[in-house]
DNA sequence: CTGTTAAAACGAATGTGATTCGTTAAGTAT
DNA sequence: ATACTTAACGAATCACATTCGTTTTAACAG
């Protein structure tokens, strides 16, 4: 067939290919995606070096959106938007994340959240021990979030093993008619502040 | 080559093998795992359902080592010592982890531990919704500090793109000779003692 | 223009992995 | 003994990631 006029593919049609099959179906393959852009397999390896850099670029694409808090706001405002942001980011696509703890980070839109972190957290009075630990603890939380997020259903989901408190605690959620992603995420909020709460510059 | 006399396989040495086998180079497949055992891949079959089904031995490998606290101890001792335990059996294999994530979760071993925690924080004087945010919220927190400890390197191990603040924070540790794996669970006690600290039975 | 180079597609081929199936031989119950 | 089950094997199938050689054409230098 040969070079085609008009180019079929680029990074960026690959990209939105490979996260809409995602979305869609919990993965991609090289063949999917190359039938989902009308194109041969092998050609993919014209534009991206192969799988791996694909699940780096859907990681970039999650992360750009995160934005960051303005200059002066208290401290627990400034790092809650941003674990906000930063788990929502994650929360779009929340079929993308299996993914893409599979891999190691590459991607360069993670340092300025880390940076802004540490400029606020020094700002507050923290030692940079502290700092490091911090960022660290809100990390680990995002992921576990988004983790928690992109779970099919949580696994209490049978009646059989489940002891009378656990048992109360899931009837509440049974009356309140509110989807697993909304529960997720008032999770999320509630952790989030009991967190900040537990902080202090000493 | 027909039945041999003394079975050669079984669950538990499939599932030792395939925990070998991931702390050694981070994955299994399956000819790799009937290599290890003197077997051909087929014969596996004989034995487990799959490969998924091997994923879930191991989940339940990790997750059997988690001991729970003695009735009557301060419930944030309690709730401490559960997520420790449950962190740790994460950390004893941590090459496991990234697997883990990719599968949805079928252990029972992990009723115990919502079970326990469900009674811990009624007693307490949680609400039952409280109940279940905290639950859900300790779960994220510990699987994101498991796979914290599991990434190869912090994602900040590049002198460029790093913020002066940031800088300081991470001359911290430049200085003491601690391992990562120190320095991880350094930020997990320290974000669940901050967490603990946050929480109220109001 | 014209000739050369590089880009971008293709199809074929390779190697690996998971899984299935038919066969065989050894244990086990009747 | 006979029949059934268990547990091994090897061959075969199917999907996937990746590489390579080929082809066509766009872009560019003279």
């Amino acid at each position: 067939m040969g070079r085609p006029s008009a180019p079929l593919l680029d990074v960026d049609r690959i990209t939105t290919a490979a996260l809409t099959l995602v979305e869609e179906s919990g993965g991609f393959t090289m063949p999917q995606l190359a039938k989902k852009l009308k194109v041969s397999p092998s050609s993919l390896y014209n534009h991206v070096s192969g799988r791996d850099e694909i699940v780096e670029l859907l990681r970039g694409r999650a992360m750009s959106e995160v934005d960051m808090p303005e200059v002066g706001a208290p401290w627990r405002e400034a790092l809650a938007q941003i674990a906000r942001g930063y788990r929502d980011s994650y929360g779009r696509y929340p079929r993308l994340i299996p993914l893409l703890t599979a891999q190691a980070v590459n991607s360069s839109a993670a340092f300025g959240m880390y940076n802004t972190m540490a400029r606020i957290l020094s700002e507050a009075g923290f030692v940079p021990a502290d700092v490091l630990r911090i960022i660290t603890v809100v990390d680990s939380y995002v992921l576990g979030s988004a983790l928690d997020l992109a779970a099919p259903e949580a696994p209490w989901e049978r009646s059989d093993e489940v002891g009378v408190e656990f048992r109360a605690a899931l009837d509440t959620i049974a009356g309140a008619a509110g989807t697993r992603e909304a529960r997720s995420e008032d999770a999320f909020e509630f952790g989030l502040r009991a967190l900040l709460a537990g902080l202090d510059p000493r």
